[in-house]
DNA sequence: CAGATTTCAGTACCACTGACATGC
DNA sequence: CGCATGTCAGTGTTACTGAAATCT
């Protein structure tokens, strides 16, 4: 789960990007892309190794997250992958392998009987608050980042999302 | 490939951001975290799309594109995992696909035998023109942002690849 | 019946570990 | 011999398609 490649004299996507401008054109684009693919390569390497100690990967930790932030305590998994924007066939894998370690219940949903509702158990309300800690304590591996620059790159990456929601 | 999640009405990292604000403490590096799988995956899925008329991933395509650029014409598989950042099992897999789909071939460097390198078919340098073509058809996914934006972003997120090489 | 919710089976892709063969 | 290079076998995770069961 963790890309161990050593780390080199110079920055291979600067380098990509150079040869590009020299060959092929503007690489303004090609580079902006190649670098989301590796950051989010290196980023989620160290969330899921945060978290790793707990049993779970970063993916399992936004269901519990997602589940403790709920009003009733319970979310139909349709909603989970909403939230979440995951496909439904994944959301069952993830709950299926939550559900084997204890840390979330299902329960079919009496107000509508094909909905299964997910809730934490209390060993899930554990392993979140301290996986929550450990990752706290990593500052979500984006603390090379200062809280300015953290916030200027929230708002661009934002406008890469635009097909997620209205507006 | 394609994460069809259907466009919703609202946020949904942005509404996390509200909760864990008010429930937990300081969101800013945890919704930049979140910000940061979720487009990687909507990009992701945009160039797997885009190059999968010719029958590649985009892992697949940056190889080629790296062979492309080597001076000689041909790269060590050593040096392809060094340069794209990728474990040394998983660019044999790569290799392999590409071998077997006839855009690469394999060669034992005659200077020291240990190597294998890679080149380009002369089917591979027609695939991946065409593949080059069609990504920059689609502004490689990040065409939301205007250049200058992408400039930003791509500075802001260098930084947290401080990691992956020297200074 | 049409549509929503969830699951299952099977596929593809990629990262990684551990072990191994070969060559410098 | 120690180290580098590459491969193989096998595991874990996630995304997806297609099909099906259940319920509104």
């Amino acid at each position: 789960m963790t890309t161990m490649t050593p780390r080199i004299a110079f920055d291979p996507i600067e380098r990509a990007g150079e040869l590009w401008g020299e060959r092929i054109g503007d690489a303004g684009a090609m580079r902006l892309a190649t670098s989301i693919m590796r950051v989010q390569q290196l980023v989620l390497a160290s969330l899921d190794a945060a978290v790793k100690p707990f049993g779970i990967t970063f993916a399992r930790y936004e269901v519990l997250v997602l589940l403790s932030f709920s009003r009733t305590g319970s979310l139909p998994l349709s909603k989970v992958g909403e939230r979440l924007m995951v496909h439904p066939t994944s959301v069952t894998n993830l709950v299926d392998r939550l559900e084997a370690q204890g840390l979330v219940a299902r329960a079919t949903d009496a107000s509508d009987r094909r909905r299964i509702l997910a809730s934490l158990t209390p060993q899930g309300r554990r392993v979140l608050k301290r996986a929550t800690a450990a990752l706290t304590d990593i500052e979500f591996a984006v603390g090379t980042l200062d809280a300015d620059d953290q916030e200027k790159a929230y708002e661009l990456l934002r406008g890469l999302r635009s097909t997620d929601f209205e507006s």
